[in-house]
DNA sequence: TGTACATCAGTGAACGCGCGTTCACTGATGTAC
DNA sequence: TGTACATCAGTGAACGCGCGTTCACTGATGTAC
């Protein structure tokens, strides 16, 4: 393969991930995404095996940013002990998710239909409730992670993926912050008490 | 249609149902309902036109069920200003998930697909995200929903939708309690104080 | 630098698979007298 | 209560649509000498 084809595989996965954004994985055809990229129907098979083979290219490369995004962005290993330090989780998700909304839906909404894509969706969310479980035992002064941060830290992320499921594709110019807001504040009470009893 | 025609629109209603809740309702062909159901492929278009009818059908069944619920369950008008009164609240939304999981998965999964369902699906959310708001604000001693109500009312109802869709279907029997009291104290936390700064 | 050939990118009409949908038919149930 | 007929439930093989996938072909790009 050319410089030349590289960069079409490359326009295909941008113009599929643009298409997903717009309408969803599920409802996205071959012909959709060729035609987003403005090529012919038969090009699509010289580059992936068929729609999966590129949602699992597409995972990869997400994999790759998200790695990259985390080691610059998150390295400074702040501790999640107070608002500001929740808030700048938050905001990162809100960022990741705006970003890389294709790559969010095309996953989940192939989750729905193959096992592959369900084991892969599922490990994702399993290492992002393991990262605020994580914090969150160390904010609560527990050694290792217990039961209640696991499943404190999974209703956090539920609440994330869903919210933004739901509002990013709505949102209009300059609307984040509210958003990352109301979710900061949620999530904050959520860490900072190990129950509503002791205040 | 006689009663025997009447009681088989049932069953293919209720096959339905279990199949969506073990494998989805866009991994659900006709051919999985009718067999599940115990009968041939044919028969299914005398009751239902395609499988978005049978949906549709199933969908009204459920706003009935629910609303019937609703009114015996919630009609003893409580204030949502306290934790246990919150924790009713997610508990009635965890047994309602437990008992209309073919309902909650095929109204969602449809929405992906269709823009009717889209609509409707969207519909129960934001029944549902209204009722949160309204207590939370009485709560808070506002005379009508504000906007941050509204908002923290949404990320409730997508905690709440999410971690059931995740959850529930890997359940044993009897783990209920612990699920309910992770999301009560989060719900009693973003619902009880108006923001972080005056604890 | 030019020519001849090989390899690659891209086309779009045609093919074919899977599953939704139909239909001619059988058997069961209901109704009229 | 029995018979004759109409209507309904149910069957499953056959049909056909939509979309994924292929393939013979064209034109572009790269390479050898």
């Amino acid at each position: 393969m050319t410089a030349k084809g590289r960069r079409s595989a490359q326009d295909l996965k941008a113009a599929a991930l643009r298409v997903i954004a717009r309408q969803g994985y599920l409802a996205t055809k071959i012909t959709d995404i060729t035609a987003e990229a403005g090529k012919s129907a038969g090009v699509f098979y010289r580059y992936f095996a068929d729609k999966d083979d590129l949602m699992r290219s597409v995972a990869e490369d997400f994999a790759t940013a998200l790695h990259d995004r985390v080691s610059t962005e998150l390295g400074h290993r702040h501790k999640l002990h107070d608002e500001r330090h929740i808030e700048q989780h938050v905001r990162a998700y809100w960022d990741i998710y705006r970003t890389f909304q294709g790559q969010m839906i095309g996953i989940y909404q192939a989750s729905l239909m193959s096992t592959e894509f369900s084991e892969h969706w599922k490990h994702l969310q399993e290492r992002h409730v393991a990262t605020w479980s994580a914090h969150m035992a160390e904010a609560r002064h527990l050694t290792a992670a217990d039961e209640d941060c696991t499943r404190t830290a999974h209703a956090l992320v539920c609440m994330l993926e869903h919210y933004c499921r739901t509002t990013v594709p709505t949102l209009e110019a300059g609307d984040d912050e509210v958003h990352i807001k109301t979710l900061t504040r949620l999530a904050a009470h959520g860490i900072l008490h190990t129950d509503a009893s002791h205040e």
